[in-house]
Order: C-alpha cells, then sequence, then structure tokens
DNA sequence: CTGTTAGCGCTTTCAA
DNA sequence: TTGAAAGCGCTAACAG
C-alpha cells in the first residue's frame, strides 16, 4: 500500500505537507503542489479512508435503512429507484452508502446502533415511518442525524423528513374519479400503521365529504401489499351489496394485484371498475390497463432526503425542516367516465 | 466517545486487556473478562470501526456494484431480492454492505477504485457480467478479492462465480413448450452483451434442434427490458409470415411488457400464444395470466455469492470456484396445449 | 494471565 | 510556505 510517507519521500517533502496538498490548503505553493501531485499518480497513491476518518471524526458515508424485510415490502420497486436518488447526490458529494440488511426489527434496531457508535457512518436515512418506531427513537435520543422519508408520527417538527403531501394527493385523485361520475368508491391501503396510507386515506375521505358522497367503513380496505392482500380486500368489497364502481389504491404495487383479482373475477378494467392509485413505479405503465396513478417522484424524495441528511451531518446545528416534493397526476387507462 | 482506555481506566486493566477481551481472547481470566465486560456495558463502550480496521487491514464490509442505471434494469425486483440474499450472510457474520452508486460506467470503475484503494471494503460482488467490463479487468489486475454473480466472459476458471445452468434452464423451459404440441417457438431476450441472455438462448436452440424444430434468426429477438422493448420484439414477431405459438421471454419483467402488448394487440394469452419466462420474480404470480417461470431463486444467488467472497476474502488463497445454484420450473397459467 | 510499547495512515497544532 | 511531533482508537508482538 502506497502510504502519505513514501509519496513525501519521491517529492523530498514531510508527510504533513503531502497531506496539504490532498486537501488542497492553499498555503501551499502551486510548485510543491504540483511536484506532489505528479508523485501521488505516479506512484498510485490513494488515501486510506479509516486513517482519515480516525483522526478527522468524519466517515463520509450514510446509513441508508430499508424496512424490515419481514412484510415483502422490499420487493416494491420504490426501494431500488429512491436508492438511485440517494445514490445520485452520495456519489456527486463523494459520499458512500451503507445498507441496512437486517430482517426483523430488532436486527435492524442492532445494526443502527452499530453503525452510530462505531462510527460507520455520519448520519442515517430512514426509508419508513411507523408509529413508536425503536430505531427512530434510539437516533432521537443519541440525537444522531437522520432524517425520514415519509412524515413522522411525533416530534414531527423536530424531525427533518422528505415526503409528498399524500392528503392533497389523496383528495385530487379521488375527485378525479369523482369528476369522472363515480359515486360509489372504495379505499385500499396498506397497513395502517404506515403514515402515508393515512395520509392517502385522509385524503380520499376529504374529498368523498366534500361531494355529498358517503364512504362507509366498509369501503376502506386495509390489506398486505402483495397478491393475497389484494384479492382479500377485492373479494371483501365485492361481498358487499353496493358494490364500488371505483377504487383508489394506496399503491401501485397493490393495484397490481388487486387489477388481476378483478380480472379473474370477471370485473373487467376500467369498463367495470376504475382504478386510481399512487407511485407511479415503472409497472403502472406496463399493466393492462395502464394505471392512472400519482407520479410521488420517488427518485427526488431520494436525492432531496440525502442532501439533507448531508447538510445536517455537516453542520449539527442546521435546523430540522419538512421538505415536500411535488407530485403529479398521470393519467392512464385505468379510469373511465360512468355516466 | 467512550474509548477503550476509559473501560481500562474503569475496571483497572491495561487497554490492551480490554482490547483482548474484546476479542475474547482465551488467556483472558474469566474474572476480568467479566469485570470488562460489565465496564463496557455501564460505560456504553462500542468499538470504533475505523481504529480496528486501520491496525487490522481489513473492514469487515463488502461492495456491491449494480449494472450501470443507465439501462433501467436496475427497476427489476431482481435486484433487491438479491440484495436480500447478500444480506442475510453479511448480517450474520457481522459485515457491512456497501452499494455503489455510479450512474455510467466510468462513474461506477471510478467508485471501485476508491473503495479498493481507499480500503473501503474487503472484496466486492459483481451483480452482472458483461464482456469486457473495465471493472472486472481492474479487479482481476489488482486481484482484489471479488466474485461475480453470473458467468464471467474470460478467465472463466480464474473467477469465482455464483450462476445458474442458465442452458439447462433454457433448454427445459422449451421442451416443455414443446411437450405441450407447440412447433413455432420464438425467444426473446436481453442484450446479448450478457451471458445469461445468450446462455438461454443456447439452451432454447439446443432443446429446438433436438425436437427437430426450425428457429430462423426473425425468430430470436433481443430488446429493452422494458415497456417499449416488449413492443418491438412482439410487433417484429408478428410481422412475419409465420407467426409463433409460443415464447421464451428471458426475463419475468420483459414478460410483463409482452404480455401486455400481446394483449393489446388482440392477442390472448395462453389461447393464441404460450409464454414462458425466467426468474420468477414475485411479479410473475400477479400477472394475468400468471408466468410459467423458471426459478432461479434469486435470494439464494445473492446468499451464495456472498458467502464465496467472504471465504476469498478471510483466506486469500481459497481457489477460485464455481458455484451453480439449482432451479426449479414453476408452472402457472400462461401455457396451454397445442394440438 | 496481563502490561508495555510501538505503530497502523492520516491530520493538525506549533514552530520555524 | 513548510516541517516536526503528537495523537486519533485500536491491535499485536514482546516481556514478564
Amino acid at each position: 500500500m502506497v502510504t502519505i510517507k513514501d509519496v513525501a519521500k519521491a517529492t523530498g517533502v514531510s508527510p504533513s505537507t503531502v497531506s496539504r496538498v490532498i486537501a488542497d490548503n492553499p498555503r501551499i505553493s502551486l510548485d510543491t503542489k504540483k511536484k506532489v501531485r505528479k508523485a501521488m499518480k505516479n506512484l498510485g497513491y490513494h488515501p486510506n479512508v479509516n486513517a482519515r476518518n480516525l483522526v478527522a471524526k468524519s466517515t463520509k458515508a450514510i446509513g441508508v435503512i430499508m424496512p424490515s424485510s419481514a412484510d415483502k415490502a422490499l420487493q416494491n420497486p420504490f426501494f431500488p429507484e429512491i436508492l438511485r436518488g440517494i445514490g445520485s447526490v452520495t456519489h456527486d458529494m463523494q459520499y458512500s452508502l451503507t445498507l441496512s440488511t437486517g430482517e426483523t426489527d430488532e436486527e435492524i434496531l442492532d445494526e443502527v446502533q452499530r453503525m452510530v457508535y462505531g462510527s460507520y457512518v455520519d448520519g442515517v436515512i430512514l426509508l419508513y415511518s411507523r408509529l413508536n418506531d425503536s430505531v427512530m427513537n434510539f437516533l432521537m435520543e443519541k440525537s444522531f442525524p437522520f432524517v425520514i422519508v415519509g412524515k413522522p408520527y411525533d416530534y414531527i417538527s423536530e424531525i427533518t423528513h422528505v415526503d409528498n403531501d399524500n392528503f392533497s394527493a389523496g383528495k385530487e385523485i379521488t375527485n378525479h374519479l369523482i369528476k369522472q361520475g363515480h359515486k360509489k368508491i372504495a379505499f385500499i391501503g396498506g397497513s395502517r400503521d404506515l403514515f402515508v396510507t393515512m395520509d392517502r386515506e385522509a385524503g380520499y375521505e376529504a374529498a368523498m365529504k366534500e361531494a355529498g358522497l358517503s364512504y362507509p367503513e366498509s369501503y376502506k380496505i386495509h390489506a398486505e401489499f402483495l397478491k393475497s392482500g389484494g384479492r382479500d380486500a377485492v373479494s371483501q368489497l365485492f361481498a358487499l351489496s353496493e358494490q364500488p364502481t371505483g377504487i383508489v389504491v394506496s399503491d401501485d404495487l397493490m393495484s397490481l394485484g388487486v387489477l388481476s383479482t378483478l380480472e379473474e373475477s370477471g370485473f373487467s378494467v376500467p369498463k367495470d371498475i376504475s382504478l386510481v392509485s399512487f407511485n407511479n413505479v415503472y409497472l403502472s405503465e406496463i399493466t393492462r390497463p395502464a394505471l392512472t396513478t400519482v407520479d410521488v417522484r420517488i427518485y427526488e424524495l431520494g436525492a432531496q432526503s440525502a442532501k439533507a441528511l448531508i447538510e445536517k451531518t455537516t453542520n449539527k446545528s442546521e435546523p430540522a425542516k419538512r421538505i415536500i416534493i411535488p407530485y403529479d397526476i398521470v393519467y392512464r387507462g385505468s379510469v373511465s367516465k360512468k355516466s
């Protein structure tokens, strides 16, 4: 391994000078800088991060914590996409990215503790937000820099988070259905533990209310993410006497399951039932029919959260922020007019 | 920050003793071990990785290199799933996981070089295999520990890799179509640069040949992964005078696109056209019809590659290995008999 | 069984 | 503008 000393020797300067050249210290003459840089290149010198981190007390690395993979939510193309967003800024800022690998909640907490205590990372991004999450509590208590993608349950004004206005989005997409003449509109969402679901649902309710439409409890279903969840939800819904003609589904992946179950049960989308959903993962373009859905700009959610986190780690006194990413509605074939 | 010295002082032993307790050195008396451990707990001591890495010349971290996200292949649920597999073993072995974040090939090479030269990681997993890949060449040249998921183009017996027997899989799944009475069978694959595609295609050809069936060049299409690719492929195929009745598609995600284009064009699957494919990502269960596909055990591919890599990093003289993960065929609704 | 010492590669005062 | 020296937190001979 080529060290700073080797470069120093080769150039005839001291190690500290080399170090200063690396840091591009303005008090070093251009001449020596050039000389040193040339030697670095020749010898193939690269700084050792561990040595640097040790003294600098900073790692230029951030940890990304995924939800426990118990729920198969991880399969959601949402995650690769948000990782791309995060990666784009970490890459630009020369940060590295450490991923959580635990499967259960305890394993994840364990890992986060190691990341924090062992100075693996300078800060952490939480890719989920749940009620009373132990990881979040830990981070809060240690006042270790972190940001949440989504909306925190507590301490909302003390925690930097990056989110969409899911309430508005829910309202707007429901209104779209209403404007097309639908009156009986149901809602299918994921776990009530997740804030996204609740916000989108609240938006749905607000729209229904404003339009003077009823939304009985039986119209609001909460299910698992994957196929089985969609199946249950649909069968529950169509056992009702007043069958809905439109459904708001809180995630594209669930929509896929719902879509497929619907057609299996002999309903045609959008002829019999209209469907709208959220996220606009690439899948929503591929389905038959393609989905009308809210584009939440996943990539941007990731990029902004990374940016906010890095700011926080470099300036600890940076105040907590709430960053709202705008959304768009993408109109495709899963909705039809109801007369 | 609580250091080893603090613990030493609190216990009345020397720092080295504390270090030995951490390493669970057998030459330390149980008594002192207990004492020290208690103090560590009380003080909230956690070892600093950077200091440790610096002297140990090992990081207990591995780098995972994704394909350049230029091609949207990254959206493939294949990746989260293989990360889960890798994560399961890195977690068990207390390793951490660093992800590549570059978008272009140069950016990725850059990053890998930093990972290697800067001793960020002990080894690297390449999640793709392409002809004459600069990252692979770099790793080879530096003889830095790495493993490839898939099949390397060159130096095949010198590079540890984890793969399926894609040739057999391709043959077997094609034979399934043939046994159902299909005679005109086409192949749709991804880029010819990727070894997976080529192996699967070769298997398809072998099956056709053995069955005495013809497979003109026009029956073998190579397209992009996502929707547009599927669309092009299908239109090319059905412009032919001899339209196929069965299609072997080299990836589930592509199948989704193909499926949807097929139905848009008025063909019904499996009534008019039968479809088989590869990977068995969760999507293949959700489509209408659900896909008959080769389950390549993605999770296992990940887990085994991590295991092999860690072995390699801990024992540099470990010989190169080829690890073949068995596959299964999952029969679902996308194939029908042809009389 | 335990302590002393040196040193991993780097940054950063303090001096010059 | 540069160098010498100390030290980040830890491990690993070597000694005892």
